[in-house]
DNA sequence: GTGAAAGCGCTAACAA
DNA sequence: TTGTTAGCGCTTTCAC
């Protein structure tokens, strides 16, 4: 079964295969006659363009690249959505890649994006091989690196500091008292490292001896790895006063953990999450957490790719800090100054 | 700046076209001497190959396209990283598309992803408009409907009776001895519906009045939106015995609404989730819910399409089963028998 | 407003 | 193993 072209469209209608395309791209400049007789043969044949064709006689795609590190995270989930919004919107197709936060994968992923002939990239970190590096800049296109802020950006660069974030993170938890807070993490990923790092400056700077953090494995934040992590730091005997996870989903699953232990919160130990989900509010403990705006800079990315896009001359580098919010809640309210 | 080809790399390796070609996708076939200096012409140069062309020339996409009502649900998102698993390792790209739960706009994508020349379609659900259905028929690549189970599937159909996991939830309020009890959504999908339908007729078995839902507005299902209808439902003053909501956002929001109105769950009001989603376990109360199989079966779609593919001759129509099962915990666990 | 000719960058089929 | 030829299905350019 031969697929229907855009000729067989043309020889039924009994026009030229321009005009055909015409009527696809720009329907104002056909004639109203031909322009129905064209639609008729297009809805007869069930005749649907093929794009690869488009895209080679073009060379426009009308593609935006994505690169995520993970799906498997409501952070992204939330900043791809935003994406999706505005870009779709625009009339331009969103391809979305996963970098399963290794730097080599992600060199392969711009490859092929490349490939793909995207006309723009926005890319989730700044962390890359220097031949990832090369591509980026040498391609020609916007280029928006996101969530991170840059010394040294490629093109666009919108995100937040990770180190201020969990530097305000564990001078909270100081500030409520708390003397030996340690570090949860799963995975120990740049921005995981510079929330660490953040929070080490934190406690250099009151002369408190930072705990270094729990565990280093390849998994995906969740509410079980929480619940793990925090179950081995029980059992091996070192309950500090606070600890600052750096994700909610690891703080929910140490909470519960607690729970089961009979370990109260906070008044035997304070929780501190990071990026303030949803469920984290109504958490029983409500937990305390550090507010992030992943659909905002998905939001901001897409429309700053949109403005490079229409202005067609590579815009200068630009830098825009979205910033972060502390959110106090019950999980760190304990009044730890008298034990 | 013109764009390197695959003829620029040919001449500089002092090799015709179609060998640069065999080194891309065959380098097997191609001896040592030239595969190197082809290597070495094509790292010079920078050299990305054109997909565009490469798929009109070959008629191959390697593509697989993929249907979700939206991305902003924890649901689909488990469902998109089971597919991105199975289907990148197998060397295919995809390409997600969202159709935010209108038919209309899935026969738009339906109509892109063929565009696409995409090699197979995975949509979630089973209700399109009769156009689609009609595309996908004729499309001759295998087709995958997931999330629910069809009469009358196009092809291949991996899912879960939405009506039958809806009664199971009605019938576990029921069994605890609550009789008042109300279905709680947001949007009112076909799954939400199914749902209800089943909640229904559970109720009309042993001869219950079904309460009809609360809301129906055009937001995806948020812990704030279960907020919002519990309070609303509150303050008209019926209060049930029991909410059975269509999603486990819905019932936490629900319950943090009744915590701050200082309504106690189970004592005062069950709460029944749907999903059982990774914080569900640890809310406190702990929350009932009903246990859905969401990367399996995207894990189960996607391997179905690389063997479809790989037998390149279209499969018989296939349906399976994926199951649910119901997760009793605290927030069902009221004594209501001698209200 | 419409069409003819040429070509986008690659690969299938065949030949050497 | 390597190359030649032809063409995938569309759009650009230029002419009418």
């Amino acid at each position: 079964m031969r697929r229907i072209t855009l000729d067989d469209v043309a020889s039924l209608a009994g026009v030229s295969p321009i005009t055909v395309s015409r009527v696809l791209r720009k329907p104002g400049s056909v004639s109203e006659a031909l322009r129905l007789r064209v639609n008729s043969a297009i809805e007869n044949l069930g005749y649907v363009p093929n794009v690869a064709a488009s895209r080679l006689a073009s060379s426009r795609t009308h593609t935006i690249g994505v690169i995520v590190p993970t799906l498997y995270n409501v952070i992204f989930a939330e900043y791809l959505f935003a994406l999706h919004d505005v870009l779709i919107a625009a009339g331009f197709q969103v391809i979305v890649v996963n970098s399963r936060y290794s730097e080599v994968e992600e060199e392969n992923a711009i490859k092929a994006l490349l490939g793909q002939r995207v006309e723009a990239i926005i890319i989730a970190g700044i962390h890359h091989t220097p031949l990832s590096r090369q591509l980026l800049m040498k391609a020609n296109l916007p280029v928006v690196q996101t969530f991170e802020l840059s010394d040294d950006p490629i093109n666009l660069n919108i995100g937040m500091s990770q180190e201020r974030a969990g530097h305000a993170a564990t001078r909270h938890l100081i500030d409520r008292g708390f003397q030996r807070i340690t570090f949860l993490t799963g995975n120990l990923d740049h921005r995981a490292q510079s929330r660490f790092d953040g929070y080490h400056t934190a406690m250099q700077e009151v002369g408190l001896r930072s705990m270094g953090m729990i565990a280093h494995r390849p998994r995906h934040s969740s509410v079980a790895l929480g619940s793990e992590l925090f179950g081995e730091m029980h059992d091996r005997g070192d309950l500090p006063e606070a600890i600052f996870c750096t994700d909610d989903n690891l703080a929910l699953g140490a909470m519960q953990e607690c729970r089961k232990r009979r370990i109260r919160v906070p008044d035997d130990i304070a929780i501190m999450g990071f990026h303030d989900l949803e469920f984290s509010a109504c958490a029983a403990p409500s937990l305390s957490s550090i507010a992030t705006r992943r659909y905002e800079t998905g939001k901001l990315a897409a429309e700053k790719v949109l403005l490079a896009l229409d202005a067609s001359t590579r815009q200068s580098n630009e830098q825009i800090n979205m910033g972060f919010a502390l959110v106090p809640r019950e999980s760190t309210s304990g009044d730890a100054g008298h034990r």
